[in-house]
DNA sequence: GTCTATATCGCGATAGAC
DNA sequence: GTCTATCGCGATATAGAC
């Protein structure tokens, strides 16, 4: 890793692009952690010997497991942000919510969802704060929610629901628990599981 | 619940009550943090305090903090199992998968439905060892596998979802994240939370 | 910025008196 | 069986050399 040309132009540049990859990778690893087996159960330990430097060395990127979850949850913004710019936008909105639900549950099934337990009150109070995370968040919102309406308004989606209540529910097939015990179970491919699970989510059980 | 009491001496008996009542308080103590905070940060002090007793005491009863949890596992499925032998048998097979539905989601919002980690692996463990738990799941699981099946030979639940997965969508719904959401969010009542995720459940996001 | 080594501490579990 | 006091371990975070 040690570099021996002392050239003077490039070399700032190749360092800057070395320290955003060795931050990449670091991300990347607590994401998979974060969902393999949730902040709790993640040490600190466990990522550095994944990135396969030093814990000290970590420290001086981030600051605290609470950061390296907080980055691990704005990057998983940032690609939900990507799926969604990569739609086409001429889809009908139900479409478009089915998609991004079906994002969702494939990411979750890859093992790539991270998923921070809901009753920490100090990691939500960190994640609060970060800007990053709570502008993505919101704009994807808005997207979705749009969407939302959308749907309502052209008779896709039932407009009895309250729209608040459909984005939650879309945001919560991140920690479905249905899609892993199907999994488990090893009777259905990856595809029918989320055949399985948008058809519940979308249909409802009641024959129709 | 069998209680006989014919032994003369009283006093062995009046001693196993106030154990009992004693270990009782501790199960719903556990329970209640157990919904509030979830296994890993939940602490044995935080029980004992709690509680009102010393945390040697307290080992004294069960020998692990994963007992502990599991302690709080089983009282819930036998509350479980009481709340389904109060239903009317003759009522419509999904109403009955309706009312346990409700059920669920009322404990949630009272903040009484305990929930483990599904990803730590020791824990699951534990459980799976647990013989009271696991019959006490399989009762339950049979109960409600029979009336998924008799609703979906009556036409009043959908045939072609595997009735597996409509058990697990069921029981997800005791760890569902929206209810919790809406209920921060201050503009429903608890009754109208569980109505409408009830109805998301069970009449799905798209029209009718 | 990376490393080794260590500080600090919270928490599960136990010892031992009563 | 209850208590006070403590152990032991693992995990976050830091010190300090290079």
């Amino acid at each position: 890793m040690t570099q021996l040309n002392p050239s003077p132009p490039v070399k700032i540049s190749f360092k800057a692009q070395m320290l955003q990859a060795r931050e990449d990778a670091i991300v990347i690893a607590v994401n998979r952690l974060l969902a393999e087996k949730g902040f709790d159960l993640m040490t600190v330990d466990e990522v550095a010997l994944e990135v396969g430097i030093a814990k000290a060395s970590l420290y001086k990127h981030f600051s605290s497991k609470e950061d390296l979850a907080a980055a691990a949850m704005v990057r998983v913004i940032g690609l939900a942000q990507d799926f969604l710019a990569s739609l086409n936008a001429k889809a009908r909105p139900i479409d478009q919510l089915k998609a991004i639900a079906r994002w969702m549950l494939l990411q979750q099934l890859k093992g790539e969802m991270p998923s921070l337990p809901s009753q920490n009150s100090t990691l939500r109070a960190n994640l609060m704060g970060n800007k990053a995370y709570l502008d993505g968040l919101m704009q994807i919102s808005d997207q979705i929610g749009g969407w939302i309406e959308a749907a309502q308004a052209d008779g896709s989606l039932d407009a009895n629901v309250p729209a608040l209540v459909m984005l939650y529910t879309l945001y919560s097939k991140a920690c479905d628990p249905v899609p892993g015990f199907l999994k488990a179970g090893g009777q259905h491919t990856d595809d029918e599981i989320i055949a399985i699970v948008l058809g519940t989510c979308f249909d409802g059980l009641a024959v129709r």
